[in-house]
DNA sequence: TCCTATTAAATCGTGCACAATTTAATTGTC
DNA sequence: GACAATTAAATTGTGCACGATTTAATAGGA
């Protein structure tokens, strides 16, 4: 009575068959190999990406970040209240526009970048894949995305 | 002084380089393609998930449904308790050895295999991607995700 | 047989994601 | 210059994910 196989009628439908959810469980293993390493830094994985962000581009307002990351205020707003917390960021209305709120890093959210130096490589090698194929794989998946994002 | 770039020191860095953004956003985007799709079945994603397991093989353990899926029970006990609400599917301890709880479909969750076997083909058709090519994609993702998984 | 170790779920607390609504500032139109 | 429409964040409520702990049942060994 337990354990019983129903007929596989519609190979659509078989979890293995499925790009969705390759792409959830690998998105959800990935992010429990950075656990570790982010928590030596204090941060989590969404705010390790707000990072990197603002490690290419300071001041920042909140819709620009999401648009750069694909997240909306509500779940960046408490994100980045809780970064403001631990003084890895400022968050200020802009003078010119006050419906705009700009986000600086602190100084120690600018020293975190040399210390987050090693965190990729230390992903590539756990992949234990070579550089090429992963690169090859990302832009296959940006492109994904991308087509999901316009459909 | 605001929107002032830094130096780009670092390439391993930039957010577009890097394969775990990549994964991460393409993740939320295809379970908000597959959100409104889910919402007329009255299911989330990660309970779509659970019904594509069972559809597969009924009576299964937490554990075992959580090995299959990647996920723990401090995940999965809240979702199938919202489930059996629902009346998807029923929980029940297993005689033979009561640590165990085996999760059943209900009639009402095994007719929704029917309603749902649309659902792929409407994903696929979003992504206006050739299937073979998709179909590479998902295997290179699971080859990613196992090793992941296993270092 | 007792008793320690192991296993299976459930529970608890934190931090996302996101839809929907609210609040407040700015823009565009007359 | 009033005022409706738009825009930007914040707020609220729901549902995951997951580490850590707890509770309860089983297995295994002296």
């Amino acid at each position: 009575m337990a354990n019983s196989k129903t007929a596989p009628s519609n190979p659509a439908l078989l979890l293995d068959n499925q790009l969705c959810f390759a792409l959830y469980s690998a998105s959800l293993a990935m992010t429990k190999l950075y656990k570790p390493l982010l928590e030596a830094l204090g941060l989590t994985y969404p705010q390790y990406l707000v990072l990197l962000v603002l490690w290419e581009q300071d001041g920042l307002t909140v819709s620009s970040l999401g648009e750069r990351l694909h997240l909306d205020s509500g779940t960046l707003t408490p994100l980045l209240k809780r970064m403001e917390q631990a003084d890895l960021l400022q968050r200020q209305r802009s003078t010119e526009d006050e419906r705009k709120v700009e986000v600086f890093l602190t100084t120690a959210g600018k020293k975190l970048k040399t210390k987050a130096g090693s965190v990729p490589a230390c992903l590539v090698e756990a992949t234990s894949c070579p550089v090429p194929e992963l690169m090859s794989l990302t832009h296959q998946i940006q492109a994904l995305r991308d087509r999901l994002t316009s459909a």
